[in-house]
DNA sequence: CAACTCTACCCTTACGTTAGAGTAGAGATC
DNA sequence: GATCTCTACTCTAACGTAAGGGTAGAGTTG
């Protein structure tokens, strides 16, 4: 499960391209979210995450709000959400920090499709806290049978 | 996600057949292991649960023995083993329970092969817990910010 | 030129989802 | 009591999906 298989760089030669200072090509944003090339292509392909630029030869441009937004998918991603369901959040709470210009209708249908992303993720939270506890569970006991042999 | 969608019964008739009181068929075996009967044959497709018989007319026929059996897979299954691995670690586990017979060398190979294991389900554990603080970090964020807006 | 990136496409895992056909067992009929 | 039939259950086979992994061959950037 290597981050990085694309680029074979171990330690050697880096570009560390400052580019222009305001936008970075899609090797650094892999870097920066530890993430692989092959799934920020991905989130593109699904429109969950497009670069805000892109060079005149094609190269994917992004910037640092870019970073932050494939931070919170990063967080959001054990809670299981498909892809889909993550771009449908993501476009409400931005449309409603954004605030400007939306009637009421519209923001009180926003907070119920965000309200209602909370509660699965709270359900979500529960799952994983049930996993963990079998997860923990096994691991001992395969540890116990171990030392069972010395 | 149902997990009996084949079987089309709803509170109404069941069978409930006992078979003959040692052996019973896929569907109780899903229903006790709250797996789907697709994920059981699934299951037997790539050599994890194999059932212990068959019936003349090609039913799946299946012991307690088979229940446990999946009862510890349903426990291992958060770890994010593949079934492969699962198949393989079980096989091995087996053969040190049976334990007759095996010389000297194989039982330190199996040996290994379990500690190997063990090592991977305690890695994956803590993988899940930065998972479960994760999750939670971002459901409290998302709480804090419906409530923000009353 | 070296390092990096692009698109396109096939591969993988763990099942879900039909589709069409056969089986198990219990009651109804002869 | 043997056959019929009905329903619930099961079978195999095959295609579909999500979320990427990996590769090839070509182009781009510093």
């Amino acid at each position: 499960m290597p981050a990085r298989a694309e680029n074979a760089d171990d330690e050697k030669g880096q570009r560390i391209t400052g580019v222009d200072g305001k936008h970075m090509q899609i090797g650094e944003l892999a870097a920066r979210t530890e993430l692989s090339l092959r799934t920020i292509r991905h989130y593109e392909e699904t429109g969950l995450v497009v670069p805000s630029a892109r060079s005149q030869g094609g190269f994917r441009l992004y910037t640092e709000a870019d970073v932050a937004r494939l931070m919170v998918i990063r967080r959001m991603k054990p809670l299981g959400f498909t892809l889909d369901q993550m771009r449908d959040l993501l476009e409400a709470t931005d449309r409603l920090d954004a605030g400007t210009g939306l009637d009421t209708d519209e923001h009180g249908a926003l907070l119920e499709r965000v309200r209602t992303y909370q509660q699965a993720a709270a359900e979500q939270v529960e799952k994983l806290r049930v996993q963990l506890a079998r997860a923990e569970d096994f691991a001992a006991t395969l540890g116990a049978r171990l030392d069972a042999r010395a």
